[in-house]
DNA sequence: CTGAGATTTAACCGAACGGTCAACTATGGA
DNA sequence: TCCATAGTTGACCGTTCGGTTAAATCTCAG
């Protein structure tokens, strides 16, 4: 059988760099193959379409992400609030690394994407929506825990976890419409300041 | 001269419509022209470029948002959070109706276009920045208010003010990557709990 | 009625788009 | 050694992209 090649990794690579800088419909299969140092025809040997790859993109940076913030943040030795401190600020120290390296802002890949192609890609919209449940029930399983613990008081955390996601990614939203990667480290140490005001039913 | 013809206004629409529900790159010239019933040779009479009618639309929309959001729910006769909280439901129930109308839910034509094109268009960034900082401080205003006659405890309202913009951006994302328009209602109506806990500061 | 400016029309441009194809090379298992 | 197969290559497809141009048409002020 032939070798195996790394040309599909770099592609999915090429892909993680140029669609999380610009969007999906600006970054073409012409340039994405460039800058894997790949040729056309080999890209449609490893994928069938430019979104295929950008289903496997999405699926790398989930497995980056859970590996880089989310295991180290939401490790079950710290105390729960804690971990979503420590969440916010990892994310934030990641997009100052991203704005040194590659001199921009780009924000959330996930939330990007989604917001470009959810309603133009049936399978773009559900690889992000299954990623986001992911997202807001470990979230939610913290909030458990704080409530718990007796760190927060009752509240629905299911709920309140989709609200704090919704923050997180709005934050991340308005950083980057500012390239304000200060208002980022701010606001996210609000984020559980947030949480606080969550007990009880609103009057 | 020529007469004054309404095919500029039909365009600026037809961008309304179309970029809205999908986004900048995937709608053409083209289609823009078609939508409106007008040809090309006269889009580049009125416009000249695309990211033009973009800008335009950018200017109507926002002008439209502030005299159907802004000046209804922030009145100054209503009580300071209540503005608040008639924001959120005013916004609920204008995508409810562009939902039945379209059928599809959009989300915000300000914050789509910000992260798909703030990063590639130093114009439209601009114009949306600026548009964000109206809206801010709108917010802030409110905010103000509701400090000075006792209502919320003394914060720092530019900050509160930016977090839940940041908020209602990301209640918007999620619930169009979910297509849920009542994740949409039950998230807004959570802003002011949200606000209850943004007295004092972090411990 | 005429002339000037506003508007419309259709043909056209080169470049880029996503995707296809057939031929070629390299490789490891039998 | 030989062959099946994974991988590579470059030419090529029709379509659409944003944008241009020059001539035609319309409208109104003088």
């Amino acid at each position: 059988m032939g070798r195996t090649s790394d040309a599909k990794e770099r592609l999915v690579q090429a892909a993680m760099a140029l669609v999380h800088a610009r969007s999906y419909a600006d970054v073409g299969v012409q340039e994405l193959c460039e800058h894997a140092g790949v040729k056309k025809g080999s890209f449609y040997h490893f994928f069938n379409t430019k979104q295929d790859l950008v289903l496997a993109a999405l699926d790398e940076w989930w497995a980056v992400a859970r590996e880089r913030n989310w295991n180290d943040a939401f490790s079950p030795t710290r105390p729960p609030l804690e971990r979503i401190e420590r969440f916010f600020e990892i994310n934030y120290e990641q997009n100052v690394a991203e704005f040194e390296q590659a001199g921009q802002f780009s924000g959330c890949p996930f939330g990007n994407l989604s917001i470009e192609m959810c309603c133009q890609d049936d399978a773009i919209r559900e690889k992000i929506h299954a990623i986001f449940d992911d997202v807001v029930g470990r979230l939610k399983q913290t909030l458990d825990d704080a409530v718990a613990n007796k760190i927060l008081a009752p509240m629905d955390t299911q709920e309140t976890a989709l609200a704090l996601w919704a923050y997180c990614e709005g934050v991340l939203m308005l950083a980057k419409a500012r390239q304000d990667l200060d208002l980022l480290r701010r606001l996210g140490k609000r984020a559980v300041r947030f949480l606080q005001g969550s007990g009880r039913k609103a009057a």
